[in-house]
DNA sequence: CGGGACTACTTGTCTATACAGGTCCAGGGT
DNA sequence: ACCCTGGACCTGTATAGACAAGTAGTCCCG
């Protein structure tokens, strides 16, 4: 271990034009430098640039129009898409009682694949927290979450019987897309005790990522038990 | 408008790797040709190769180890939700086999609790069916299933070995939305049994309701194993 | 027999260069 | 007044060459 390796330049470019979206002076549809103009100010290649503006619009942070430029997409920020609710509003608006307990919360270093999952650098400190929503007496969900600080500052300070992480999320970093991934499995002793399961109960498991600026905002694990709870989805087909 | 512009090359290596996964003659956890191999074999520079290859890792389909080499992924079985699509073309897509077995197919008279799901009269008669759907030699989907023939004619005469529920339901009544409700469960023995589960495993429940013209048209069980299957949503709030 | 150096091969990145094709505008000819 | 033609600039792709770093096997030396 010794001098943190330099990020790969392509990488830079790409922090480059995302700071400057997150921060502000550049904003949606506005014009993001050329190829010619990043090979000039930043000193890299045009082939490094390329690839820089190239994953950024695959990722649909950036829309490239042959002969024309690079421009900012449109980002259709909402505050409260139909799929992330929030679970305390769900709770109350059944007419019962939202509690939640503070499990764990902390600064942890990613490691490899955490920090894959979350987009950062392997080491890169993450914000975790692991809390247990109960509705009236029983655990409803159990939520085990990692926040990148650098897209989302100030989670640790949150008092969490007061705001839940969503509310805080929302809030901080508005929500551009979230990418979830619905499993049914057995879990594993410790989510079963926080969702005080019978041995052999399925369980619901959401993984949510959550998008802003361009960048993943955050990483959660939603447990929930699949006896007192299910998921519902409507859609209309275009 | 003719002289059907040639692909780029680098799309031609990424077809070309991914018909032999389709094909078969690449499976799940063998080792692709090195970019070198490929800049010989296919007469394109490395770079090229390499932005076929890293492509395809960002997109799942490979995993790349450095100094290792560059390995079919472990696929995971993906499906969007949100969407209704057809389980056919999902396991197609994914270059594999599909085969289905049928195990029942007749005409039902409604229970009470089963014609208030569907919104019919309790009595009335609904067209059921329960299938298994195979993904090569593995169960991947029972769909047991109920059609409201006033809305839907003509289901029970349809061989399931060329058409699916899906395509015939789409074809027949013009799918105008659809409502999810995704639940994890230990299943019961039956269910248990045609997906080939062990004792104690999780599947996922997907049930599904089906409207055409302003009625329910259908309403469907979907049971996955839950060690095999998992659900991708993305959604982009608009 | 064990360990370390060496080697061959891999992915990952970066650069300079090149050409093709799209877009836009200005300027000149009709 | 209209067209249309060049040039400037943009993205998109392709190539050859280079160096770094990770991995695994071999082979030699102690």
């Amino acid at each position: 271990m010794s001098l943190p390796q330099a990020a790969a330049r392509y990488l830079q470019v790409k922090d480059f034009i995302l700071e400057r979206i997150a921060g502000g002076s550049l904003r949606a549809g506005e014009r993001v430098p050329s190829e010619n103009e990043l090979t000039r100010t930043l000193t890299v290649s045009r082939m490094t640039a390329n690839r820089a503006l190239r994953e950024l619009a695959a990722d649909g942070v950036l829309v490239r129009v042959a002969g024309v430029g690079t421009f900012v997409a449109e980002q259709r920020v909402h505050a409260h898409p139909l799929e992330v609710r929030n679970i305390a509003d769900e709770i109350r608006a059944r007419g019962h009682e939202y509690r939640v307990k503070v499990l764990a919360l902390d600064s942890v270093s990613a490691s490899r694949e955490l920090a894959e999952r979350c987009g950062v650098k392997p080491g890169a400190q993450l914000d975790y927290s692991l809390l247990t929503h109960f509705e009236d007496a029983a655990p409803l969900q159990v939520e085990e979450r990692y926040v990148n600080p650098q897209v989302a500052p100030g989670y640790l300070r949150n008092d969490f019987s007061r705001t839940t992480p969503h509310e805080f999320l929302i809030r901080v970093a508005p929500l551009q897309r979230a990418e979830h991934i619905v499993r049914a499995l057995v879990p594993e002793r410790r989510i079963r005790r926080l969702l005080r399961l019978e041995a052999g109960e399925a369980c619901l498991l959401i993984m949510r990522r959550t998008f802003s600026h361009g960048r993943i905002a955050s990483v959660a694990d939603l447990y929930h038990p699949g006896s007192r709870y299910e998921l519902a989805a409507s859609c209309q087909p275009r």
